[in-house]
DNA sequence: TATCGGAATGTTACCGCGATCAGTTGTGCC
DNA sequence: GGCACAACTGATCGCGGTAACATTCCGATA
């Protein structure tokens, strides 16, 4: 246990054990044949001596490198770890692992973390949204490994991609809501202009509504602080100014449950007097006093598929490099569901 | 663009450019003297062919590894990714980089996940609590590198430790609820033996009971599914069992949030008739009908001076490695505060 | 008994880069 | 003009492993 500052190499396992460094090296990766006598002598020299092999030298050496490069825009979004235990899940059978790389939803931070981690020669790439800058793409295209963007399918992958497509999730929404009989609807959002997909969420919700000569009432957005109370603001300064609102259609479960929460309080008549719906369908939801209509976004599912994908790929199997899940929608206690 | 299979390297771009692979070396590092000549040419060069450095190659030869691994035992639980967030805000300003590794509350696999960290040959370590299985605490002494211990202080670091002590915040809780006149009090919380920090908070809550002669009149523990949800089960599932429960203190403000949002429906006077409290002092509490009383973790400081720490040591700084943090008591609108 | 084959082990040659040291210029100064 | 020195550039070696090939040793087989 004494030892200099240096680390151990197999060479200091080797000389305890008595045998070559390859040796040591086949025994403790196991591979190829070594008799069970020597297996384990040295077994037991390494385990005395605490020796951990040196992955840096073992990857260069053999030009593999087990990891996937992971790239999502948030960990606090609750989306991202939940797709992250989806890929975990899948790649805890293989020998593959994954690191996760965050960008805050800054293009230019995501090209850095991919270059970051690009420098790593990872053997897949799995990174959220299908925009990027010209250099990150560049970057994934001459990789030459497997990549696959997920979450969003409204666009062009540079290699595989795994999703559900925004644009239809906003036009079922707004579909049901118009359905439902709504007329004065609401929009409450975040301000970021680098969420393509709250955007195009947006943008398919218009388009529906646009088509039955439906305009959306009133619309605020907001950024940063605890995004319960932010809902539970917007939805107050909502209600102010357009009096006779019957809908609101949140960007995210989290300000809608704000909202619910306020409407509650105030006695009003939900979905009778305003109807509501958010996005996502975070387990959150199954605490409140009433379930929020959502719609379903697949994370868990599109972090096992997007890894499964990976595997494969990493194996030389071919697979179907173009997943488009279908979310669905949960009409919960918030909106009529005709 | 059109390139092999195989990766570039320095050779490309020195071929490329005319010059040296050791001066294309220095110019990608901006280390040593080049002409502003050859910079721009090897510049030039490296982008055109979309040369990305072999990190592996370079780490290995110069014996230098700019990682931090970051070994905690979960994404979802909110608490952590606050922490990463003060680690990464640190170490954004120094050249290292955090690796984050997951446990899922696991010992061998935090032992697993140790051990693969390690193999990469980080600078540093970050890892929650100080319990560990005996072959991880070796793994940390042997590996020579500095091993910040975060979360908790009730025990004895390997080498530096970041925290707050659970026992004394669950101590100064029943202190605050016994001051405040309760005397039925009720503990929920989660069925992890493994959680030591909510084990420990437990211990100095019912420690400081004890004290004045009061039991924990009920208690209950739940695992999995939406702690909102279970929140709200278990409140329900405890005032049916014992309806003079007069406080109920949660082992996270979560649950706790479930339960105030049950009580409020049933229009229970909190904290007239039930007080409650929590633990952590999220975000998520300001979005709610009433503040609920909590205790906060000092989750991103942590994160800041656990980061700080391993700067500074990483550059042979030296840095008191024993940091206790106080958490502050927030009394909310659901214990009296007297 | 001579030969062969496979299991067990060792030897050699890199992997792609950076530390180190050794040139090769150009420049200022006496 | 010669020298010292800085500015710049290149050659060599090795980081700690692994792939590929070489070797040894043994019993089995003809």
């Amino acid at each position: 246990m004494t030892q200099k500052n240096r680390s151990l190499t197999l060479r200091d396992v080797s000389e305890a054990s008595g045998v070559s460094e390859m040796t040591v090296s086949r025994v403790l990766r196991n591979r190829g044949d070594v008799s069970a006598a020597t297996r384990d002598k040295v077994l037991t020299a390494a385990k005395e001596l605490g020796y951990v092999p040196n992955k840096i030298a073992g990857a260069l050496a053999s030009q593999r490198v087990n990891l996937v490069a992971v790239i999502i825009p948030s960990l606090s979004n609750m989306v991202f770890p939940e797709v992250l235990g989806g890929i975990s899940q899948v790649l805890e059978d293989t020998e593959l692992q994954p690191v996760v790389g965050v960008t805050d939803y800054l293009p230019e931070k995501e090209e850095k973390v991919l270059y970051e981690m690009l420098s790593w020669r990872p053997s897949g790439v799995i990174i959220a949204g299908l925009e990027h800058t010209e250099a990150s793409r560049a970057m994934l295209q001459a990789s030459g490994i497997p990549v696959v963007e997920i979450m969003d399918t409204d666009g062009d992958p540079v290699d595989a991609m795994v999703g559900i497509s925004h644009r239809r999730a906003g036009r079922e929404m707004a579909a049901a809501i118009l359905k439902a009989g709504y007329k004065k609807i609401a929009f409450l959002g975040t301000k970021m202009p680098l969420d393509h997909r709250a955007r195009k969420r947006f943008e398919g919700f218009t388009e529906v509504l646009a088509k039955s000569g439906v305009e959306v009432v009133d619309r605020e957005f907001y950024s940063g602080g605890s995004a319960l109370a932010k809902g539970r603001e917007m939805t107050e300064a909502v209600l102010e100014r357009s009096p006779d609102v019957d809908f609101i259609y949140y960007s995210n479960d989290m300000i809608g449950a704000g909202g619910l929460l306020y409407l509650l309080e105030k006695g009003i008549d939900v979905p009778g007097q305003i109807g509501l719906a958010g996005f996502n369908g975070v387990e959150l939801l199954q605490g409140l006093p009433r379930q929020l209509a959502t719609m379903d976004a697949c994370r868990r599912e599109i972090g096992t598929k997007a890894a499964e994908i990976i595997a494969a790929r990493v194996n030389d199997v071919e697979k179907d490099g173009q997943v488009t899940l279908a979310p669905t929608i949960s009409f919960g206690d918030t909106l009529r569901d005709v």
